[in-house]
DNA sequence: GCAGATCGTCTGTCAGACAACATATATTAC
DNA sequence: GTAATATATGTTGTCTGACAGACGATCTGC
C-alpha cells in the first residue's frame, strides 16, 4: 500500500540523474538534455514537424521553445523553415552541421545513459525501457488525438506538396 | 539504436505527468508533490531522519530542502525536533495533524496515479512500478553508501539512545 | 470582407535550483 | 585545553525555466 507510493520517488530520482547524466555527456550543447533531445527527435522524424507538434511531442510549454529553438538555431543546429502552404507555422530542421553534432552526442548519450542502472541487470533494464517508451505513447493518445494523428496528417499533407525546397 | 534513446524523452513526458497529477491530487499542500513525497517519506521511514539524510534520499538540495520543511512546519504537518547526541542536525517527524492529512492524501494520490498509465494493463504497470522502484534503489548505492548505511547506522543509534522524549 | 481560431513571439512574473557565505556544533590533532 | 578542521543547517543573492497574457500574422468558414 504504502510502498506503491514510492513510484513517485522513483520516477523523481530516476529523472533527476538522467537529466545530470545527459546534462554532463552532451558538454554544451545549447539546454543541454532538452536540446538533446530536440535535435533527436528532429533527425527520427521524417517530416519537419512545426513548433506546436514538437512542444507537444516533448510535453513542454510552446513559449519555452521559442528561445530553446532561438539559441539551437544561433549555434547553427537547427533552422525554421516556412512552410509552404501555411505561412503561420515554422517547420523545423537539422542542418548539416546539427546531424555532425547529433551523430556524435547520440554516442555520448547512450553511453551516459548505460551507466543508469546500476542496480539493474540488462534484461530489466531493457524491460524498464520498454516498459517506460510504452507507458509515455499511451499518455500521448490519451491527451487527445494529437500525437499520431497530427504526425500521419502532416506526412501525408507534405507529401502532396510540391517537391519545392 | 535511435529508439533507445527515446528512453529519456519517455521518462521527462511521464515525469511531467505525474507531476501534473498529483499536483492536482494534493491541492493547497506546501510545495505540492514535493511536499507530499516528504511527508510519506516521514511516515515509512521507522527513525526521524535528519535533513541531510532526507535531502540525500529524494534527491533535492539541502538550501531548498529548509524553506519547503519551513513552509511545512508553519502549516503544522512537521516539526523540527532537536537530537539529544548532535545538537546541529534536527530530525524531522509528523505531527499528529501531518499524519492525518497523509492518510488522506494517500488515497488521492493513489488515485491519481492509477490512471497515469493509459497505454499499459495492470500488470505491465505492476512491473514498470516494480522496475523503476528497484532502478531507483540501485542509483542510490551507487550514489556512495549513504542510503541503507546511513538509515541504518542512525536506527542503531537511536535504539542505544536512552528512551528520552 | 468579417469573425473566430491558430501559430509563433514577446513581456512580465514567479518558483525552484544552486553557489557562496554565515553560524553552531562536533571531532581531531597537538 | 586550544586550535584547526569537518559537519549540519540556515541565509542571501543570482540565474534559469515555467507559464499566463497579450500581440501580430495568418488561416478557415461564412
Amino acid at each position: 500500500m504504502a510502498d506503491d507510493l514510492d513510484f513517485g520517488w522513483a520516477l523523481g530520482v530516476l529523472f533527476r540523474s538522467w537529466q545530470t547524466a545527459v546534462t554532463e555527456a552532451v558538454g554544451a550543447l545549447p539546454h543541454g538534455p532538452r536540446g538533446f533531445q530536440i535535435l533527436n527527435t528532429l533527425a527520427s522524424t521524417e517530416h519537419p514537424p512545426t513548433q506546436a507538434e514538437l512542444s507537444m511531442h516533448l510535453a513542454i510549454d510552446r513559449t519555452v521553445l521559442t528561445y530553446v529553438i532561438d539559441d539551437l538555431a544561433t549555434a547553427g543546429l537547427v533552422e525554421r523553415r516556412p512552410d509552404a502552404r501555411d505561412r503561420r507555422v515554422r517547420r523545423l530542421a537539422l542542418t548539416a552541421a546539427g546531424s555532425r553534432r547529433l551523430a556524435d552526442l547520440r554516442g555520448r548519450v547512450a553511453e551516459a545513459e548505460s551507466g543508469l542502472f546500476p542496480g539493474l541487470g540488462g534484461a530489466d533494464a531493457a524491460a524498464l525501457r520498454t516498459l517506460l517508451e510504452r507507458a509515455a505513447a499511451g499518455l500521448h493518445l490519451g491527451d487527445g488525438e494529437h500525437d499520431a494523428c497530427t504526425v500521419v496528417s502532416a506526412i501525408l499533407d507534405d507529401a502532396q506538396r510540391p517537391a519545392a525546397g
